[in-house]
Parts: C-alpha cells; structure tokens; sequence
DNA sequence: CATGAATGAGTTTTCATTCAT
DNA sequence: GATGAATGAAAACTCATTCAT
C-alpha cells in the first residue's frame, strides 16, 4: 500500500526533476545524471522506476496533459455557470488559455520541445495528437453552442488552436513584450467572439 | 575558377544531405557520419567545408530561407502587377504561402525541428527572428494597403503568420489530409480578405 | 566508507599507469586507452575518476612531488641528527639527492617530460615551480647553515639544482654508466663541500 | 643548379616556420598545415620537400647546431688569439655561451622542447648526443689548457654542461630575470675560473 | 531498494598523407 | 612543381545502461 504511494512520489520527484531541466537543456542533452541530480536521488533510481528516459518524458507528458486538463475543467466550472451565454463561455475559454498555456513562455518552450520530439518519436506524437483532438474538441463544443454550424465551428476551433499554438511559438521565437501578445490574442479572439453573434 | 565553384557544390551536396536526414532523425541525432553518408562523401570533407556541425545547420537554413524568400518574389512578381488591388494581392500572398509553405509538410517539420534548435541556440534562434519579422513585415505591407492602420495591420500580420506556423505544427502532428488543412485555411483566409473591404 | 578507499585506490592505480606509459611513451601520444590499458581497467573508468587527462597528469605530478618531499624529511631524519655538522648535513643531503632522484634515471627521463608539458601548460609550470622554489629553499637553508650568507647560499643553492637538473637531462641523452654520472656529481659535491669550510 | 638553390631556399624558408612555431607551441600540436601557414606556403609543399614531420625537424635541429657551431668558433676567433692564456679564452667561451645559448630564453623554450622528443626519438637523441659530446669536448680542450687533467678538464666540462643547460631549463621554469641569471652564471663560473690558476 | 563503479558504443574533431588536376 | 580536395585512422569525451554490493 504505502509502497504504491512511495513509488508514485518518486516518479512525481522525477518528473519534476525533468521538468527543471528542460527549462535549460533540450531533452536530448539532458542525461539521466542531470535528472537525477535535480531530483536529488541517485542516477539509478531513475532506471528502477522508469525503464528508461523515453518513457521519463512519456510519463512527465501525460501528467502535464492531466494537469492542464483538470486546470482547464475546473476553471470552467469556476468562472461559468449553466446561465452563462455562448459568448460568455467562449470568453472565460480565451481567459483561461491565454494566461495558463499561451502567454506562459516556459511552457511554450517545454511544448516546442515535445513538438520536436513527436516529430520523430510515435509514442509521443501519439500523446500530443490526442491533446490536441481533445483540446479542438473541446473548443468546438463551446463554439458549437453560439454557431449551430458543425463544419464551421470545427474550422474554427482548429484556427483557434492553431493561432494560439503559433503565438505561443512565436512569443518563444520572438520575445515580445507579454503585453504586445496578449494584445494580439485579444484583437484576435475578440473578432472570433464577435463572429459568434 | 573552378575550384569555387567545385567548394560551392560540395557545400550544396553537404546540405541537401542535411536536408534528407532531418527528414528521418532530429538534427541531434544526426551525426557528421550520417550527413556524410547521406551526402555520399566521407565525413573528413565535412570539417573541410564546414568548421563544424552548427555552421552545416547554419549554412542549410541561410540557403532554405534565401530560397523561399526569392520564390516568394518572384511568385508575386510574377501573379501581381501594379494594377492588381489589394485583395487580389493578398490573395496571390496566400497561393503562395499554402502551397508552398504551409502545406509542405516536410519542410514544416524541418521547421519545427529549427524552432526547437533556435530554443536553446542563439545564432539559429536570430536567423529565426529575422526570418519571422521578414515575413510579418511583408505581409503587414500587403495589408497595410487594404486596411491604412498600422497597428491593425501588424496585428493581422502577426496573427496571420501565427496561424499558419501553427496550422503547419499541426499538419505535423495531427496529419490530417491536404484537403482539411487546406480547407481550413481557405476559410480563415476568407475572412481576413473580407475584413479587407 | 570502503567506496572512498576504493576510489583513491583506483586513482592511485590510474597515476601508475600513467608512470608506466610515460615510460614507453610522451604524454601527449599516450591516450586515455593507452592508460586505462595499462591499468587494466575500461577507458572509461578514466572519465569517471578524472575530468580528462589533464587532471591525471597534474594528480600524478602532486604523488610524485609529495612522495619524493617525504621520502626527503625521512631520510634526512633518519640519517642526521641535531648535532650533525653542516657538512654532514649536506652531505647526507647529497646522498639522498643523489641516489634517489639525479641518478634515477626514469624519474630523469619523466623530470624532461614534464618540463617540457610545463612550457605550454600553466597548471603544470606552475607546480614545478613550486617543486624547485622549494627544492632551491631546502637546500638554502641547509647550505645557509655553513656559509652564512644570504646571497651566496641561495646561488649555491640555484646553481646546486640547475647542476643537478642538467646532470639528469644530460643523463638521459648520453647515457652515461652509472659511474661516470656519479664520478661527476661527487666530484662537484665535494667542491662544494669544501666550500663550506 | 638553380633548382638545388631553389630547393635549398624552400627547405630554409621551412624550417624557419617551423621555429616560429615552436615558439607557440609544442611539436606535437604544430601542424604541418601550421608550419606551411607560417612559411607562406601550401601544405602539399611540406611533403615535397621533406618526407614528414619528421625530417623537418631534424633538418631544423641541423641548421640550428651548424648555426650555433659557427658562431661559437667565428666568436673564438675574433675574441682570443694565440697569446690569450687560458683564463682569458675560458672567460670568452663563457662570454658566448651566457649570452647566445644559456640567457636566450627562447632558444632555451626550443631546446627543452627537442629534448622531450629526444627522450623517444632516437635519431633526435642521436644528433643531441653528438650536440652535447662535441660541447664538452670543446669546453674539455680549452679548459686541458690550464688544468692538465683529462680527467678533471673532462668532469669540469660535463659538469657546466650539466650547469649550463639546467640554469636554461630553469629560467624557462622560474622565469627569473636575466639579471638574476646572469648573476648566478657569472659567480659559478668565477670559480671556474679560479680553479685554472 | 539504493548506490556508484564499470562498460562500451557512439560522437565530434584533428591531421598526416595521398593524389588528381 | 604547386594546389587543395579527399581519405581514414585515431583522439578525447559522453552517456545510457548494467550490476555487484
């Protein structure tokens, strides 16, 4: 029983480590050592509780999805009610990506990085497909409630998506100022919400 | 005389290897042996050319971004004219930047792959910036003379390059079909061209 | 506890290795396999104990300095006592010097070697400094004891060392009998011995 | 006939490089595309004119006793004359050894340098044993004049050798000033030549 | 379970040497 | 003769992984 519990710690303590470390070194020249050291255990515990460091990042890639995705639906239910119009809840969307995912430079770069990865490894390409069907999915229902049109509101919210992944690519990339991407998503997203009548 | 020449070619070989083994494995992974092999000569020729793997990168991305930028000219030269109005420019900006750009899915993952370098990589990361602010500033000039607002036209040109970088990332992951993506572009393209009067 | 003396085991193993090579071979054409060979051990247990071969050069200079340092107060301790003459200090001084480093001729051939690493690298120029400011001192203070002056005692002491290094270096290239280099440095010492009245 | 002068210019021309660079750095690191940068001249040439690294160095070490071997008898000859006594031409072979050889820091730097690779070097040895045979030899006849002991002249001899060449080494360890030096040649030698009577 | 010593494959880079032009 | 392109062997170093204690 308590054995689970340690076990899942140290996996947490792990990820969190990689998390640390891929703030300042690409996954690629980020060793188990350097891992390790930042978790603060010994570079073996790592091969006792991972089979290796793929499947270190498989794991950090699915808890970072869990938490965004638990942050996302409780943020929802925070800040709208059965009441609130479409335009409401498209707008506490917007509230909600643009301040925990876009504007949030590290992560930005943490998902430049997976993107990367995906490119050539199929477990995570698959990870990432599946956050992206969801989050697109996700949009669309709330689009869908202000546009009535499938195919529309489906175009949208993969635009949606899309302009929101290539700021934060940009932001990355660029550096702007926070305030010159945040502007530039409000004008956005403002006509979109616009769009919805 | 025709040694030059013979160094330019080499030079040329060497990173269209590059470009075929970005194709198969990230750049990290790619070792001088392997762009060497690719390139068919032995890999000693690769640090005769180049002083090391970075400069072959470097070298690669000046000849890929030199080439898509006199492409682009030479498209619109060639598609518009002093007569053309604003939208039909635009439009032709829009012919070219699909199918040539963001439809290509293979130069967009090499374009993800570079992101990703630029993240941790300073000289890629200024090619970088200089290629997007190029971009944004060309497309703010087509649009500036639609629309005669400065700030409205940076920020549709942003959000426009944003969107298509972005819809380019997910054709990687998502790889979807020409047709979807396609169609997905057309309709946000559409309505940019409407909001141009 | 026992890792420790494991560590400093291996070390020790590695530095008489690297003693072994110098032996057959210049530092700079003895690679890290070349020693690990001669320790017996994987090439890359050098990498775990040493950041590269620099640093098993400069720990196998400090052993051979602090054994030989040693070794020096031990046989001066075991062989003069407080109411030894001064001749009979330099004497025993002589003996010591003699029979255990000038006319050892594979520590001569080493001395060049390292002299030679020296007069491109600081770190090891700087320890040889040392080795010889301190070599140059023992002696003044020894030889001090006779002639009491200041200035004649650290020529003597100067001019005793350069002998001393050139008879070695000679040593090395003529290859001289045993003999012939002892009848020289007896010789010389008892000059100097006679100085010191 | 040109030809042979012409081959003997470009063979100087090399050799020379070759001293500059062992100013700079050890043989080992000297490159026979750094000695042909030096001597203005492709690197193919190098292996024209000479079978390797090799002989380029041995050529160098040719040109550098010949050198030094004339200039010490041209000395001779115009700073000593039949009537000089012994005192006097001792005094002047000193004169030419202090301030050509032993002071000459750099020339010191190279020697040291040649005597590593003589250490695993056998026709360097070979050509540094004649060098220092023939150096005692000459100091063993002028200082026979006085004493009228072969076997002291010869121990006399070998030993400022040894002294000569260890004061050299030294000052390339100690980097002490040339007055210091100089200073200490002048006072082992005074009793040198006290000892002649 | 934890530790850290050991392994060995793989990477970039340097360079003497060769050779076609 | 001169040039510089090409070769391939060898170097230092890194690191995921294994395993005995």
């Amino acid at each position: 029983m308590g054995r689970k519990i340690v076990q899942e710690e140290r996996r947490l303590q792990i990820i969190e480590a990689l998390y640390a470390c891929l703030l300042k070194k690409p996954f690629k020249e980020t060793s188990i050592k350097d891992i390790a050291r930042a978790a603060g255990v010994n570079h073996g515990v790592l091969h006792y509780y991972f089979t290796g460091k793929e499947e270190i990042l498989l794991t950090f890639l699915d808890h970072v999805i869990l938490k965004y995705k638990t942050d996302f639906y409780e943020y929802m239910a925070a800040h709208t009610t059965a009441e609130s119009t479409p335009r409401q809840v498209v707008s506490q969307m917007f509230n909600f990506v643009n301040h925990r995912i876009t504007l949030d430079r590290r992560l930005s770069r943490i998902f430049v990085e997976i993107w990367e990865i995906g490119l050539y490894d199929k477990k995570v390409r698959s990870k990432l497909r599946t956050v992206y069907e969801e989050w697109i999915e996700a949009a669309r229902e709330v689009i869908m409630r202000a546009v009535k049109n499938e195919t529309l509101a489906r175009r949208m919210s993969v635009s949606l998506v899309a302009f929101l992944e290539g700021m934060a690519m940009l932001s990355v990339i660029l550096e702007p100022t926070q305030a010159e991407s945040a502007e530039t998503l409000a004008a956005f997203q403002k006509r979109i919400i616009d769009m919805l009548g």
